[in-house]
DNA sequence: ACTGTCGGGACACCCCGTTATT
DNA sequence: AATAACGGGGTGTCCCGACAGT
């Protein structure tokens, strides 16, 4: 039967993302995956050539889904102002996930960072990413609703590092502010602007 | 006067700054660190109880660095607006620091993240930058230049999440745009709106 | 006719001897000879019991062949001096085998050493092969060409020597001399002598 | 004080000949050694860098001594068939050494066949021995004691192959013959010659 | 007969921190 | 103030062998 090793596959797959994420990719030991799976080294050295071949692993179905959630957020749009409050909402839901997911994501930063075979991977969904909001932004300026003089690349840069800020601060002191609202509000301030004087 | 105690103090703090960014503060062995420094590992735990202590006091001598910083910033004010697009040069200025520097501020994340003696010492000059931002916020609205019902505190943890997340971009993918002008872009969005269309 | 299983246990006990020969006994994996062989670890267990049996079943046909040509060279001779230079001619021929061979003789040896099991396996043709010389050397002296003050045992002991140095330099300096036209040299120096005064 | 550093690295060297000579290089294991040395690993490892250098540092020690053995060998010949037959006792005098070493011996013999860089540090001294018993033999055709159709180089080959395979068997089958004794009667033939009839 | 998966136990190497010594 | 030697304990990796499932 297949699927007896897809599930310990799994299982090494979820305790290695729990303990990376908890402690760190350094910190997490592969011998402290093996137990939190519940299967042996042997087990683990069969499924996964090296302790860095689980963490690809994790990022790449971390990759995918992010890639998923993209897509779908492009329908969404009828609007374009609306729909970029809506993709704000979309921001928030990522605020109700788990601390533990939170780290893994600086994780993969770090490793990103460090290790260019990594980093090729990761930064195509991103730029993925980028190029869909400048879509959006695209359309808005089509349908009226942006202004034409904004540069949509530019814009959509702008809204990501709006986004990865709050994310950021989010997850470094998640009890300092309201985060939800005020991502909201930052949409919000973005979209009409601050300033009450002519520039 | 320092005497040569100092000089070897220095020697091991300069070569931790270093390695830590390049290689993480994990994957980075004390031996390298006194290899680096080019003292041995008697005057390394001399100087320093431990490697976490190296990286305390690195962390402490930046988070000075950046609290004088911000409290230049503050002064160059005088039309709000202006300070902000003033401040986002400023931003800019952190773009042409090494790459290894940066690193080694995201090896300070994760480290106050699992710490919470590091996150103590981190939050503080955090929540300062915060509340200076949010000063000169209100300021504006005092003198008439920001948008009354703007919330001074929520518009602060918009700014800096601009900031945070133009330096994360710009970091992770350092030749993908022109970080630099879009920087300045920003504040110029955030401060007059991109919409065309009342809200 | 040979089943399917005859052939896999061949084909495993071709690649574990180059293996071994290359790398060394300890150094070869199971799953390197698995690889090697094209076939699964499970059918290297069901043919085998355990990586050690794999190689007496490699010595087993070693020593075999070697029996064969024992016999096969003492019929060749009729006188008896010719007859030993002649098998110094078959001894030229083991040069000519491979280098991954020739570890492999090593391996074996090694092996004898550490385990009786392996060692009393090889020991007895090695005895055969002694007792075959000291007959030749035996029926020597019985034809008048063989110096009677000769014990036959010893000059046996004294002839393999000569060849298995000879080998054993071969072997570790392939390109030092000319091995093989200093085998015939050394068979001559013995038969002959090689001082010029009484003694 | 100098010598407690130089007394570990004794003892460490010391249970690593024991236990290499007794096991096999492969199957003695680090923690092995330290426990045979009664010194930890990380002692070990301070004062060598991998198992391997262990190796190659008991490998010069041997060498050297040699080398020492060889030059001390040169200067007891008068005569030199005579100096031929001391030779012969010398050899003698290795097979009272341990069996421990004998397997040492060995092992010298794997590492160098599959690592070059052992091979060029084994070589060396083995061609030396090669030149001085040439030279011994090259005295020996002036002085007229031998004959001098032998060409020196061939003659030493010779008589290194003799030395090396009555080494080897006897190390294999201690108890399989008088090799002292073999070991003379072998020299004496050499010089002698076994045939009683012209060639 | 043959496969994929798994178990547990080494392995060499290296780590952070201490202690004797100067 | 600084060094070299040292202590254990851990690291990722891999290996031999077993066994359930064709």
């Amino acid at each position: 039967m297949q699927t007896r090793s897809e599930e310990t596959r799994l299982k090494i797959l979820t305790a290695a993302q729990d303990l990376f994420g908890k402690a760190g990719y350094d910190a997490t030991g592969v011998s402290e995956i093996c137990a939190g799976a519940g299967v042996s080294k042997g087990a683990f050295y069969h499924h996964f050539p090296s302790k860095q071949a689980v963490f690809s692993a994790i990022l790449d179905v971390w990759l995918e889904r992010l890639n998923n959630r993209m897509l779908s957020a492009r329908l969404a749009e009828n609007n374009v102002p609306d729909g970029l409050v809506a993709m704000a909402g979309q921001t928030n839901a990522i605020f109700r996930i788990s601390k533990d997911h939170y780290a893994l994501f600086f994780e993969f930063w770090m490793q990103a960072i460090r290790h260019p075979e990594i980093w090729q991977a990761a930064i195509a969904p991103y730029q993925h990413f980028q190029e869909i909001i400048a879509g959006v932004l695209q359309s808005g300026i089509s349908e009226g609703s942006i202004d034409p003089s904004i540069n949509p690349a530019d814009g959509a840069h702008v809204l990501v590092a709006l986004a990865l800020g709050l994310l950021l601060q989010a997850f470094f002191d998640p009890h300092g502010a309201a985060w939800e609202e005020i991502t909201g509000q930052g949409v919000h301030m973005l979209l009409t602007g601050i300033s009450r004087r002519p520039i």
